[in-house]
DNA sequence: CTCGTTTTGTTCTCGCGTTCACAAACTCCT
DNA sequence: AGGAGTTTGTGAACGCGAGAACAAAACGAG
């Protein structure tokens, strides 16, 4: 009953008199990719591109991604299509990219000094402002430019820079503790790359990454090919 | 058109004297977390637990868990509970675990590192038969006990070692062309973590993760949450 | 100005997935 | 042996998301 993974369904009790359309979850999915093939056209040089034409790079069917775009509004012109900048910037705005959002990972192994590396997250918006290990061997570290410190230091940094996204990026058997203490400072967002299920309050989102998941899937349906062949 | 991710509907067309149940989609990508919620309490010494408590575990409700194992058949018994073990058996040999799966990634970056060393996999049967990269300064280098040779010898290892599943961690510039490299020698699933959209032949598996997506899912929900507090 | 062309925004329908609710089946106790 | 208590497996209802199809709107040619 406390485990919640992002849901749409207390989204949708929303009464705000502002913008109050709520996305689709699955909608919210894709704008992301939606940006991304924006970004790659307009590095392009496109400066206008058609429903059918975004689709394709997003790789999604255009009715889809049409249906998408109109839960933001209608930033398209019939006849012409779509300017490539300012739909780029109105996604971007409705994510929330457009803004910083400092960010702490919690577990220095090799899959976090991977995320720290990551340039994906600075040019989005995502700065990470903090590494944090509780192995003390690792506290002299420098990685990314950012240094490692206690995990310790957890609720001065997030009250600091104002920290509302955590990631998790620990053995199993510590992710657990470490979701409870940064629920404690007050991050409400946690992306957690080990292999648990995550016990979190109300109010709390939490998404997860698991990637011997993905594989096993893969396994699957590689395994039914098999069979029938 | 050519772009197709793990889809069920091609799957559902499948006269298969034998099994022949198709599992949901939806299923098939919780299994492996039963499989987990399974193995843990056995480690933890449980011999027998009821769909309750296996649906904590795995932090799902308890009757789509029910629904979901229904699927592979009744290894139940009412009134009881499931016996873990022999559950935990049945799901392995479903999803295909109980085999030896030899995998190879390409991209021996941060990612690519974490990835060679993740323990999760090989636990699960997957089997990191080679690490490839472009860049022939890294041909030098041994990761994970495995060394890393330029990736022209990716047929050769497929077709030596019978390679059905490919892992991407390359930059996004690079990724089709490694798909494209993969398909050509037999490879029928790839696991892609780099950010951009491929573009494979009916038959072929492509399963995507993105972290920066993740991260920016987080971030919309999180910037609703600022607006209406 | 009018007509044809293009492309968006939206309505409608269908199928999948989730959840509830309950009958069937098993155990244990008396 | 019989009844009370559990727990599974599944039928039915419901809600969300995907895709097709179309009407509304903009543009350009003549």
């Amino acid at each position: 009953m406390t485990a919640r993974t992002t849901s749409a369904k207390t989204l949708g009790a929303r009464t705000l008199g502002e913008g109050a359309r709520d996305i689709p979850e699955a909608t919210v999915a894709r704008l992301p990719v939606y940006l991304r093939a924006l970004t790659s056209l307009a590095e392009a040089g496109t400066r206008t591109c058609s429903s059918e034409d975004l689709a394709a790079a997003a790789g999604v069917n255009s009715a889809k991604l049409r249906k998408d775009l109109s839960y933001l509004g209608s930033y398209g012109t019939r006849g012409v299509g779509y300017d490539v900048d300012y739909l780029r910037y109105q996604i971007a705005r409705e994510i929330g990219v457009t803004q910083d959002w400092p960010v702490v990972i919690v577990g220095i192994g090799n899959l976090g000094h991977a995320l720290a590396n990551y340039s994906g997250f600075r040019s989005r918006g995502f700065r990470v402002v903090a590494l944090l290990d509780a192995d003390p061997e690792r506290h002299d570290e420098v990685v990314a430019g950012v240094d490692v410190r206690p995990f310790d230091d957890l609720e001065q940094i997030v009250t600091d820079h104002g920290v509302a996204i955590g990631v998790i990026a620990t053995p199993a058997l510590a992710a657990q503790d470490v979701a409870d203490r940064m629920v404690a400072c007050g991050i409400t967002s946690i992306l957690n790359f080990a292999p648990s299920v995550l016990s979190v309050p109300e109010g709390v989102d939490v998404r997860k990454v698991d990637l011997s998941i993905e594989l096993q899937i893969l396994a699957y349906h590689e395994q039914r090919k098999a069979q029938t062949a």
